[in-house]
DNA sequence: GCACCGATTGTTAGCGCTAACAATCGCCGG
DNA sequence: CCGGCGATTGTTAGCGCTAACAATCGGTGC
């Protein structure tokens, strides 16, 4: 029944020798003590870093745990220290570059400090999904939870988590009082459109992300504020859904007003759509049309024309986020804080001087 | 120290009642236990679905696990059973949506089935990193291993692996001795190839995945297999690595050459370089070149224009994958078992009839 | 030469749970 | 009315590890 051990070729014919480990039993730390001539503690001590023990000890352990293949016992471990070296990340099921990306970084860096890191997908951001999904970490007795919460919906679940378990939001809401990690989607955007405005653009139509999605809001307000600055028109905003399909539907009405020449798409997958609503309708890009998008996929460089983007440093925002959360786990100072990450704008071929 | 539990607002003033748990600690069985009036071992009858418990006993003990909050100790039961309810997983760092798709589908099926789902990226797929990320998982006890090795020097090392590890393959070489679940490429590369000659193109190009992936080499072989069955030329392949710029570049040259009516792109992002590449020649999709791709991408229906592709099933891969992996891990007959998944075509609009 | 001190090592207890076995209870057949 | 049986419950041991304390050792200061 022992899964791993079994049927691993150990020869068991060897009967009573006192200096083996148990059959069908992997090696624990007793086998390694009785090995190296110490006590259990010892090598303990050893696979601890503990100072206090004698170089030539340290040796004597080291080749026993190396000659036994030897690997601690993380459960008997976590049941006497209380820590289970496990974080738990509440994410949306989403196969979108962002939220992939930024998954992925997260995974390497808290990996790389020696945790598990378990994730749950929540099919729906609503609040008792995600609810659900950390009163499911707290039952695998994760050491600490993060939880990307995007919309008001999600974030708000989070309220009612118990101030002492060490829980860090990403993309939640700026305002709560609460350890947040976020890009700042309003620099970004207002970047974007002050890039559009810069080329000569008299104003900049914006295709939104959901309106309920703090990202989306910000890259909103950015764009208006840029707007604003140069004391342009602030055109109505198209409300979109992240999808390419949603930037399409956006774009063909776009595509039918003539005194549409610049416009901000709130991700890359609805200026892809976008891109191809203008195609439809023999709006070129960027001769008549000029486009920015926002995340910086790695198809972006080769849609047609090569998109102008803003990109998120996902790696920073991961790593931020590690940081905080050990902080929480290790019990600092459990105030509020928040660590803002600046995108940045990447220029292609998408954006041009408007026609006369 | 304790990180749960821990200033969550209870009251620590009560002295030596002898009904309350102790502070500063989270509930254990044992306190369940003296709240219900029973011992702690019918509490773990009552928690693990054991039949011999009266049913008023069993209310009394899930009234109390309620009132006290009680979560059962996953370390402490892992220690006892010999069972972590850890799966490990070892996939390349990728934000491609194939991998993340099934990541993210098996994560699901997994997380349903009460397992943590503990994913180890590793940055290169060489066999060095797969070998450390499958030892990784080991030191952490994983009750299993599923890999996915999309190259010959991935696979390879997990040949390594002893035989007693419950381990499923996924994407890997169909002709190791091991449990493996794939896509049936073969069968895709097929379905896409006929569908361009039944279109009327006299035969198709191929621009390839990277060579030493098995779903590149299977798509090759599909491909081939359906041009020799309908007795049309084999051109050769132009290489790729999966990349929208490396279908942009096999692309550049496909279009300066008038015969190249038809191409089979071995995936959804190859092609959309492609259609930026015959874009920028002034070639026509579908009017002059037809196109298919593989994976079928949310975005491949708002590609200019729309792709035709080829969809695999990665939920139905994912729930084979933990299928096989929960029968290894139970001990069944470890034989060699293999899942195929056969993918669907997807016709859109980038496939027509060629002129003339 | 001896009490003492720090460095090193060993011993003991117990984390919270499940498995194995023991005990108890109510009821049946003879 | 008693032995026995199945259903239910309790008791004990121990999984492998770390924390706390105890013991030992070799030198140091006086």
């Amino acid at each position: 029944m022992t899964v791993a051990g079994y049927g691993d070729g150990r020869e068991s014919t060897v009967e009573e020798s006192s200096a083996t480990v148990r059959p069908g039993r992997e090696p624990a730390m007793n086998d390694v003590a009785r090995l190296a001539g110490v006590s259990h503690q010892t090598v303990s001590r050893v696979l601890n870093g503990h100072p206090n023990v004698r170089h030539q000890t340290r040796l004597r352990v080291r080749a026993a745990i190396e000659e036994l293949g030897y690997r601690p016992n993380r459960a008997a471990r976590a049941l006497v220290t209380g820590r289970s070296q496990l974080i738990g990340v509440v994410a949306q099921n989403s196969t979108l570059y962002g939220p992939s990306s930024l998954l992925g970084a997260f995974e390497l860096a808290a990996t790389a400090r020696g945790f598990v890191v378990s994730v749950r997908r929540v099919r729906e951001l609503d609040g008792a999904s995600i609810a659900a999904a950390v009163e499911h970490h707290r039952d695998q007795r994760v050491d600490g939870i993060v939880a990307i919460t995007p919309t008001a919906a999600a974030d708000a679940a989070l309220a009612r988590v118990p101030a002492g378990v060490p829980l860090v939001t990403v993309d939640g809401d700026p305002s709560r009082d609460a350890a947040l990690v976020t890009v700042d989607q309003e620099a970004g955007a207002r970047a974007a459109t002050r890039h559009l405005l810069d080329a000569g653009h008299r104003t900049v139509w914006h295709v939104s992300g959901p309106p309920d999605w703090f990202d989306a809001a910000g890259r909103v307000r950015g764009w208006r504020r840029a707007l604003e600055e140069a004391g342009a028109e602030v055109p109505p905003v198209s409300p979109g859904d992240w999808s390419a399909e949603a930037g399409y539907r956006a774009g063909q009405l776009l595509a039918r007003m003539p005194e549409v020449t610049a416009v901000f798409a709130a991700n890359d997958h609805q200026a892809l759509g976008i891109l191809r609503a203008m195609a439809e309708r023999g709006r070129s890009v960027p001769g008549e049309v000029s486009i920015v998008g926002f995340d910086d996929v790695p198809e972006a460089a080769f849609f047609t024309p090569p998109l102008t983007t803003v990109r998120p440093d996902f790696d920073a925002v991961a790593a931020r986020t590690l940081e905080l959360l050990l902080d929480r786990i290790s019990g600092e100072p459990a105030g509020p804080a928040t660590r803002t990450v600046t995108p940045l704008l990447v220029p292609r071929a998408s954006v041009a001087a408007p026609h006369a």
